[in-house]
DNA sequence: CTGAAAGCGCTTACAG
DNA sequence: CTGAAAGCGCTTACAG
């Protein structure tokens, strides 16, 4: 049944009505009588009439649609949010019975220009940016179009905008809290590349947590490479093969810290035991790693919920300052983080009783 | 600067020109002179004009815009696919300035009632269905709406609509095959739950590949649940508390392969040495379990791009039934089989050679 | 309570 | 080569 759908024309010739009193009645307006609303409803039900969207989008003035900014692709499964983030957001547009965009900056075009291109085109009436840089030109844009926007994450200066973040450098004084209290002194760190504002709050967190502890901060023990598992297995050798090797390595991601697992099992060393590792986004496969890895957790099972929420706030008028959220990371200890041993053993390592479970 | 975006008419008449000739020279109609079309163009991107979409897409009559549905949540991080097929989908549809919608269905109207809202109202040109079921409803209803669609995936009947899939029968001979020349003899199966055509496919291929290798098929080897790691935890708990356990599994997905391994080590067990663990996937993460997850690998990285120009063809007017497209997946060793051991000694064990390395 | 009309911002035959 | 007009399918003041 190749039914070209019915619109408001069909259905109000079927009801010997005009179609802006059956416009009207779908509607709810009062003014139209309560029979021929429901006369009106049970013909529209019976016919499977749905107003068409862009017809009435163009005539109500607005889009009814979101889009969310596909970060940037980073080696394969390297986006294990993406969806739960996806999940989350269409949750809050549903309610609405808006839609939900997903773009990605067109490659011949380039990022910003397929930005404004999007909302210029009045295709968008909100936009979500994730994975900021320190400086991001995206916001900017964002602000001189005057279109509404929420950032997952935070640029150097967020004060003007609405985000939703996690503290990464709070995470990371805690992650090299714990260690020190473990006894580790020479502690290495494993970070992104610096335009990445995650990254840079995450290093000042290192740095900030080493001074608190009484530690030298030594540049040689700072590694910074992609954040993808093989960036972390270069960076953890690089660290290794120092004279005077670390006994922890903070990471900035967890895939980073996979990376550095197999560096360091490459080398005979056992994480945990030998060297600890912590990483950084709380990732569920980590308790699959070997050994399961500790780990600073974001909580990111609402991060979808909240940023869709926030953004049809402001679109609904609220000032985009009103909205800036800062959550917590917490410290879920696996088998990855442990006291420092003061023998550097680096010889035939045996499975220790702790790494076999769990 | 909070420019009202400028509009056709506005462009016009700062052109000293009517919309409809504006509209033809931006369109390229040979019919109006070269001098004004370049000096409409000039003018346009001077002004920063860009068509309204919605109005455009009015007009022409196609919304130019494709829906990916996305598959219902299981459990943390459990799509690590939808990122990357999001990438590939985008990628086919930025070739012509297409847009991309991403809807779950809405809880309280359910799957189907969301679906038929979405093409009725004429917001979108095509689906793209992941995840079938043996026997998809939704699929019917796509082709009782007359509305183009692919599957990635196929249903039990899969004859007479487009579809892209990695063959897991196949996988799941090769997969027993491998096992039955290391020497197993007692395999198991961890399953997804039937409905899934999915988990049938793999299950055939499992029971295929038993009668090919001559060996007998035990349904108490054969475990059915939920395809998380949890779900493949309970299931692998089943089976080795068998009073004849496998020497084998085969897990229909490396999460649950990851789940298998879980329930092995709190056995102390060791994967790939005292059983063997073969999952499927290919999942970049299995590479940092423990031991390295051995897999059946499919080719996901082009299945977004391709089920993206699958649809715009048949969009275009192709017949789906050219599109059936059935690729290999293969078997990536790495460190979870091995030869089938004598001795069923499951008591303290030791690293082996192998399991240090990779 | 319902209808006739204008408008949302485009595109595209149809004239001239 | 350009303009005037109709139409895409809705919504919403404005009449009556």
């Amino acid at each position: 049944m190749g039914n070209k759908s019915v619109n408001l024309k069909a259905l109000a010739a079927h009801l010997g009505l005009t179609v802006s009193t059956v416009s009207r009645a779908l509607n709810d307006y009062p003014d139209i009588s309560l029979a021929t609303r429901k006369r009106v409803k049970a013909a529209a039900d019976q016919l499977g009439y749905r107003p068409n969207q862009n017809a009435r989008r163009l005539s109500i003035g607005t889009p009814e649609t979101v889009c969310y900014l596909m970060p940037r692709q980073i080696g394969p499964n390297a986006q294990p949010f993406v969806a739960q983030l996806l999940a989350g957001l269409g949750e809050a547009l549903n309610e609405r019975n808006w839609d939900l965009l997903v773009s990605q900056a067109d490659a011949s075009v380039g990022d910003l220009a397929s930005i404004e291109r999007l909302v210029k085109s009045g295709r968008i009436a909100g936009l979500v940016i994730s994975r900021p840089l320190k400086n991001d030109p995206r916001v900017k844009l964002m602000q001189s179009l005057g279109c509404p926007f929420v950032v997952h994450g935070r640029t150097e200066k967020s004060d003007d905008y609405a985000w939703y973040d996690v503290d990464g450098e709070d995470a990371f004084v805690t992650a090299v809290n714990h260690l020190a209290r473990l006894g580790h002194r020479r502690i290495g760190f494993i970070g992104a590349p610096l335009q990445y504002q995650f990254a840079q709050e995450r290093l000042d967190g290192y740095v900030r947590g080493l001074s608190h502890n009484g530690l030298d901060q030594d540049p040689a023990l700072i590694q910074i490479a992609e954040f993808t598992d093989e960036g972390g297995t270069a960076a953890a050798g690089l660290l290794m093969d120092l004279d005077e090797p670390p006994t922890a390595i903070v990471c900035v991601t967890d895939m980073m810290a996979l990376g550095t697992l197999e560096a360091l099992h490459s080398r005979q060393i056992m994480p945990g035991r030998d060297v600890s590792v912590i990483g950084y986004d709380g990732l569920h496969f980590g308790k699959h790693a070997h050994p399961p890895l500790t780990t600073m957790a974001q909580p990111q099972a609402h991060a979808g919920r909240r940023l869709g929420d926030i953004l049809l706030s402001i679109i609904d008028g609220a000032a985009p300052t009103k909205f800036q959220e800062l959550q917590r990371a917490n410290l879920v200890q696996r088998s990855t983080d442990g006291p420092v041993t003061t023998s550097t053993s680096t010889g035939q390592t045996h499975v220790s009783e702790r790494e076999e479970s769990r």
